[in-house]
Formats: structure tokens, sequence, C-alpha cells
RNA sequence: GGAUGCUUAGCUCAGCUGGAUAGAGCAUCGGCCUCCGGAGCCGAGGGUCAGAGGUUCGAAUCCUCUAGCAUCCGCCA
């Protein structure tokens, strides 16, 4: 409960196997009970705190102080234990031996796969589901989370282990396309179609959806050719191929400058053949039944069904009074697919939280349908302009990805140059072009990724372009010195080694954050969160920057010089993989 | 009417699934450049964790109610 075993949270584990065995020795239990280990918040109360004594006075009838006096008595001869004592009402307060921390410190820097990130004990199969923008419209700020949150997990998955798929479940199927192959005889512009494709088929969308909304004729006319494009008629599937590739070529520009891949591109399109058998199957199964002409799934009819959905008199439509399939068929085919095909354990759906509701249902019917695999809906908040409304253009329109990033390369542009004429930077001039992209799209993944994903959160370009505090340029500058420290000692960054000692407060302190890095990232992994990545790099540069301040690392001489050098390495090593898992970029120098 | 999420310092946000005196950044105020990168470091002030009940050794965190904000709910994705 709450703590994680055997998942590769290797520092974590490793104390709490120690407790949980001193914990079942010194109260001679007959089964295991948990030791509630935490890292606590107060350097005063040593590096860990273990709670379960006070958790199991109740239980055992047996005050909670000698229980965990009982459990200090256990804990003092183990090797990874300085100290240990009983505190407040039956805290037990637990201190890491400084030789036993140093060595798991030296361990993690001769570890140059992974920097001390221990792999998962069972690696499973995992798809994610992300960015996953429609054909033919613009990608907007709203696909930015998405897609940078998507691929963050998709590192971070991988980086612990897994065998992870990485989908791009492109939105190239749906009715849109009856809109567009209408429109696009009435209004389309070929040549623009070659020059601008995406910008002419938005634009030829949005007039074929107001017309098909005062026009029935029209609107009949879309639907026609929707159902000839999904029955297979060439000249409509000719082209629908082409408003694809078009767009294909947009989107590739964007990903390549977010530095974003995928490892399927398995978009709805990909599912249609399947589409027919789903909806026979959901009719067999009675889990769906005609009303007004269309397939739905009434949550209220059927006995197996989650109570909450039960109570929802929406039904869940799966196919439409016209024939035509819904998003929701396909939904229904793709986790089959991902099931049968990836013989995926979990998929992983990084999407809007708006569309909670949704995934509420397609999971409960997956489940119905006796699906196992598990589902999950990673959801996030919008993106907030000054007003705290959504982020949108002054002339009230959503503001495209491709313009966003422009404009945060020339911020950091401008406040590279600003700061290269104070003479505070040290970028070659022909690496300006390259620093100001890694700075100012490094700042717009890291702003992101370090909110809970959850929460709304309001865009600042001030804030990120300030480079204080909790920012992207903050993590990169360290890194930078890091490098330029082994670059004046004249020693190779890659491979250095040697065993840290932890003398001095600013030395354990350090060594003691650096040493939870792996257990970071799993937990990251796990509960599908950067931010908790991004809030642990923020606290290593901020731990690395006092140590840094307060004690020379050149200065010193022989171990000591080497014990810093070691910690300065690792700090290197840790800020530049764990920024990698935001996919955000280091700069050598800057 | 039903559902989901949110509400923590002046502002922007954390708070590791129930632990000790609720933490950062920005802003404000005060220190620190003979020294490896000052885009830095050290410190101070600032809180009815929306409100009210409840659960228990212990609640920002869990349960109930209330208020406010956001989003969703039959043929869009």
């Amino acid at each position: 409960m709450g703590m994680c075993y055997a998942c590769g949270m290797k520092l974590e584990e490793t104390l709490d196997d120690l407790s949980r065995r001193a914990l079942r020795e010194a109260l001679s239990l007959s089964e295991d009970a948990p030791a509630l280990l935490r890292p606590t918040q107060d350097p005063r109360f040593g590096d860990y705190q273990l709670n379960g004594a006070m958790a199991l006075a109740k239980s055992l009838k047996r005050p909670p102080r000698e229980i965990a006096s009982a459990l200090v008595t256990r804990l003092t001869d183990d090797p990874a234990v300085a100290k240990a004592e009983v505190a407040g009402p039956g805290f037990v307060n637990l201190t890491l031996d400084d030789a036993w921390l140093a060595a798991r410190l030296a361990e993690d820097l001769r570890d140059h796969e992974a920097d001390g990130v221990h792999p998962v004990a069972a690696p499973e199969t995992i798809v994610v589901d992300f960015s996953s923008p429609n054909i033919a419209k613009q990608m907007h700020v709203g696909h930015l989370r998405s897609t940078i949150l998507g691929d963050s997990l998709v590192r971070l998955l991988r980086q612990v282990g897994h065998r992870v798929i990485g989908d791009n479940h492109l939105g190239d199927w749906g009715t849109q396309f009856g809109l567009l192959i209408v429109g696009m005889r009435e209004w389309g512009d070929e040549a623009k179609l070659v020059s601008e494709p995406v910008d002419e088929l938005e634009r030829v969308y949005k007039l074929g959806k107001a017309r098909a909304k005062e026009d029935e004729a029209f609107a009949e006319s879309a639907r026609a050719e929707l159902a000839k494009l999904q029955s297979g008629d060439p000249d409509n599937l000719a082209l629908w191929k082409h408003f694809v590739a078009a767009t294909r070529k947009t989107l590739d520009a964007i990903y390549e400058r977010l530095d974003v891949t995928f490892d399927e591109w398995l978009g709805e399109s990909a599912y249609d053949d399947m589409l027919p058998g789903v909806v026979a199957a959901l009719r067999e199964k009675g889990l769906a039944r005609e009303d007004d002409g269309a397939l739905c799934v009434f949550w209220g009819e059927l006995p197996d069904a989650p109570p909450k959905l039960k109570k929802s008199k929406a039904p869940f439509i799966v196919q439409k009074r016209d024939g035509a399939f819904l998003y929701s068929t396909t939904d229904i085919a793709t986790i089959l697919y991902r099931r049968d095909h990836f013989e995926a354990d979990r998929s992983i759906y990084v999407v809007g939280a708006p569309q909670a509701f949704h995934f509420q249902q397609l999971f409960a019917l997956a489940e119905l349908m006796g699906v196992t695999m598990r589902l999950e809906h990673v959801g996030f908040g919008a993106i907030l302009g000054d007003e705290g409304k959504v982020l949108r253009t002054s002339e009230g329109k959503a503001v495209r990805l491709a313009d966003l990033l422009d404009e945060a390369e020339e911020r950091s542009l401008k406040r590279i140059e600003e700061a290269r004429a104070e003479g505070t930077l040290r970028i070659a001039e022909e690496d300006v072009k390259a620093a100001a992209r890694a700075i100012g799209i490094g700042a717009v993944k890291y702003t992101d990724l370090a909110q809970n994903r959850l929460s709304d959160y309001r865009f600042d370009w001030d804030r990120m372009i300030s480079f204080k505090g909790n920012a992207a340029p903050y993590l990169q500058y360290n890194y930078a010195r890091v490098r330029s420290i082994f670059e004046k000692a004249e020693l190779d960054f890659e491979t250095f080694e040697a065993t840290p000692q932890l003398v001095e407060p600013l030395e354990r302190s350090l060594g003691l954050r650096l040493a939870r890095f792996g257990d970071v990232v799993h937990r990251a992994a796990e509960v599908a969160e950067p931010h908790v990545v991004a809030e642990h790099l923020y606290e290593l540069a901020r731990s690395f920057s006092a140590f840094y301040k307060e004690h020379t690392i050149l200065g010193a001489e022989g171990e000591t010089r080497a014990s810093r050098l070691a910690l300065t390495a690792l700090t290197g090593r840790q800020l530049r993989r764990g920024l990698g898992l935001l996919g955000v970029d280091v700069i050598e120098r800057m």
C-alpha cells in the first residue's frame, strides 16, 4: 500500500524490505506488516522515517513508542543504517550510513547505461496513445500537452524497462471527410492545397461545416460521400489519401521541431475493417441495442455495468442511424487490436480531461466485453491565457502550435543575445541558433511538464523566459556549469568514476538527492506524472548550486577533489538524463 | 437533473496517496563578487489549506454537506 514493491525503486525498496523484516522479527509477527517508509521532510528527522509503529499500535494493543523502540534495536545493526531512533508519538527516524550511501553513488556513477535507474522486475508491453491530431486541422496549443506529456511518458516507461509502443492515433476517418470531399469540389484551391495544405483543408472544412448547418441537401451529400469513402469508393479514397499525405507533411515538421517520434501511426482508418465485427459482437452479446435507428449501449439496462454509469441516462452510441460508425466504435476496435496484435498489458490514453466521461464509458464497455488489459486515461487540464481563459490569439482564435514554437525560439534568442552582450553567457556565435532552440523549446516543454498534469495552468512567457526558479534554463545552466568544471579540470566527464565521501552537510544532502534519482523516475513512470521528475531535478540543481557555492571542487586536493568531482559528474549526468526523460535537450556550453 | 475535476502565501504552483512546525519560485526587504560560470548563493516577512461537520493516535490529503470556478452528458472527435 503506497509503497511500490519490486518495481525498481531500489533505494526505498531496500530500506523498506529491511524495515519490514525488522518489524516482523521485533514483534514476532506471523506475516509482514507495512513499515510505512517515507522520506523525511526535515533533515532533523534523519533521511527516512518509519510510521508503521503507530499504525500497528492499536491492533497489537501495545504502545507505539514501545513498538518503535523494538524496531530501532533491530535496525541499528544493519550496515545501511547509521542511526535509528524513536521520536515523537512513535516515529522511527533513520539516518543512512555515509559509507553505505557513498558506495551506492559510486555504483550509479559506474552505471553508464542508466545512471542509477534500475529496470523493473516485471516488464510490461504498454501502448501509449498520444498527440492524435485530426487530419485537415492545424495543430494548436490544445495538442501541445498530449504530445509533450505522451512523449515523456514513452521515455519514462521505456527507461524503467517496459516495452513501449508510442502510437499516434490520428483522427483520419471521421465525419469531416464527407464535408471535405464535397467542400473541396465547391471551394477547393488545388494550388493552395499543395503549398499550404492544412490551411486550405481547414478553410474548406469550416466553410463546409457552416453550410451543412443550414443546408440539409449539402449535409446529406457530405454524409453520402463519407459513406462512399468508408465503403471503399476509389475516387474518394484517392482524395482522402491526398488529404492525409498533405497533412502528414505539416505534422512531421512539428514533431521534428519537438523531437517527438512514434512507433506507430495507426489512425482511425486503420481499424475500419474491424468495425462491422465490433458492432455485431456488441449486438450479439446483448450489450447494445437499436434505438431510434442508432445502435446504443444503455447502461441502465446492463446488470454488470458500473453503478455510476447506470445513473446516466445518456447512451453510448456505437453506430449512427445512417449506418456510419463513430469514434466510439473505432476506440473499441483499437482496444481489441492492441490486445490481440501487440499483446499489450496496458494501454494509456493521453487525452484532455474533458473526455474523461467518454473513456469511463469506453473502458466499462471493454470490461463488459471481457477485456482484461489495464486501460488508463491520463488526462490533463487546459493551458490558460492571461485572463484565466483558454489560451487564444488576440483575434480569439486558437494559437497555432507552430507559431507558439516560433515565438519561444524568438524570445529565447533575444534573451541569449542580451546575455551575450552583457558577457554572462558563453555561447559561441555559431551555436547561438541551436542554443535558442534548445532553450526555447525546452522552456515550453519543461513549463508544461513541471505542472501537475490534471490542473489547468497559466501560460506565461515572462516566467518561462526569465530563467529563474523552477524552469528549464536553470537546469540547463547547471548542466553547462558541470561540463565547464570538467573542461577546466581536463577530465572526461563521461567516464569519470570515484567514490564520493559525504563529509560536509552540503555534500551529504547532495549525495542523498542523487541516490534518490532512480526511485523518482520509477514513481513518475508508475503514476504517469513527469512533474515528479521535474520537481526532483530542480531540487537536485539547487542542492548542487548550494554545494558548489560553499565548497571548492577543483581547488580541493586528493580524495576530496575526486569525491567532489564524483558528485559533480553524477549531478550532470542525472540532469542530462532527467531532462532527456522530459524531452528537453541540454547544452554543452552556454 | 446527472457526471468529472479544481479551490493551498499578494501572484504562479508543489505537497510523494493519512504523519512531526504546510513548502518552492516570482514579487517585497536584507546580506554575499581577490575565489571552479552572479542567469548564482544565504536569509527575512507573508497561511482560517474555499467553508462546515465527520472518521482517528494524527487530516491540505479519506467521507458527507455547502459555496464558487471549469468541463462533459443521442447520432462531432
